[in-house]
DNA sequence: GTTTTTTTTCCTGATT
DNA sequence: TAATCAGGAAAAAAAA
């Protein structure tokens, strides 16, 4: 990990993911001209080869997304309506403003993003010296086991085609309506309780997800009840439906 | 390049 | 009977 971003500069073309959908098709629109990368699973590559200041909004939330998964931040602390913002704006905004949007954790996310800006890197992933002490921006406080995610980050459909773990990409396909046409619904929101509705449709769909078009529910469903043991998901005795665990995160409704 | 974790594949047997 | 669930085992893929 230490050594997946060592350069300091922007190259949009150092992106090295086959989108599955046009940037358009995603979002409608030609502001946002970056092709779709895997931010999570590229971890911090994504981030360190465009600029902040070219970051679309969507991009914003998912760097918040993306610090709060990396760093084990509380997105709890976060005000994300106060980030649907683009990159320019992001880059504008002084300290004050930051801690203001993004509470405790705001100090701590400010200094990541001023290293992006001015060296091209990373928070963990330069040398030592470079790095911020936790402790200096009283940030351990909002350190957590299962930081909350914001759920407006979810909602934009794009968190399905980027997510690269299997729990991931069901709870946000349950988060995005758009995307999920039904396959999955909720049984208990508030107890992250959920149905899989269309068993083959979901599996399909995972299946294009990972290039695999031999995936079918008796493999996905494999796959989910290995969660079972990480406390990811818990076993509920109804057939096609699962409950989140305490180590599932990003689900609840408005934590904030 | 190695190790660890996650996912895929296949399987047997049980349950709905 | 078909679909699903439960897991073991092993291999492949991805991440650290």
């Amino acid at each position: 990990m230490l050594d997946s971003v060592t350069h300091s500069i922007f190259l949009p073309n150092t992106m090295g993911c086959e989108p599955l959908m046009s940037w358009t098709e995603l979002f409608g629109t030609t502001e946002d001209y970056y092709p779709t990368v895997d931010h999570q699973t590229g971890s911090d590559l994504f981030w360190t080869s465009i600029h902040p200041e070219y970051w679309s909004k969507q991009n914003v939330c998912d760097w918040l997304q993306f610090c709060c998964d990396q760093y084990k931040l509380d997105a709890n602390c976060i005000s994300f309506s106060h980030f649907n913002i683009n990159g320019l704006q992001l880059c504008s905004m002084s300290q004050e403003e930051f801690v203001h949007a993004a509470g405790i954790c705001g100090e701590y996310l400010y200094v990541i993003l001023q290293n992006i800006r001015m060296h091209g890197i990373s928070f963990f992933n330069d040398n030592e010296e470079t790095k911020p002490s936790i402790g200096d921006y009283n940030a351990k406080a909002c350190l957590s086991a299962g930081g909350i995610k914001s759920q407006e980050c979810h909602s934009h459909g794009r968190t399905s085609l980027q997510s690269s773990h299997l729990w991931e990409f069901v709870r946000d396909l349950l988060l995005s309506p758009e995307e999920n046409s039904g396959i999955l619904e909720w049984e208990d929101r508030e107890q992250g309780i959920f149905r899989v509705v269309k068993s083959e449709a979901l599996a399909k769909m995972w299946g294009q997800r990972k290039k695999n078009d031999r995936m079918t529910y008796e493999k996905l469903s494999r796959a989910l009840r290995y969660y079972y043991k990480t406390g990811i998901l818990e076993r509920v005795d109804r057939r096609l439906v699962y409950k989140f665990g305490k180590n599932a995160h990003g689900w609840q409704e408005n934590k904030l």
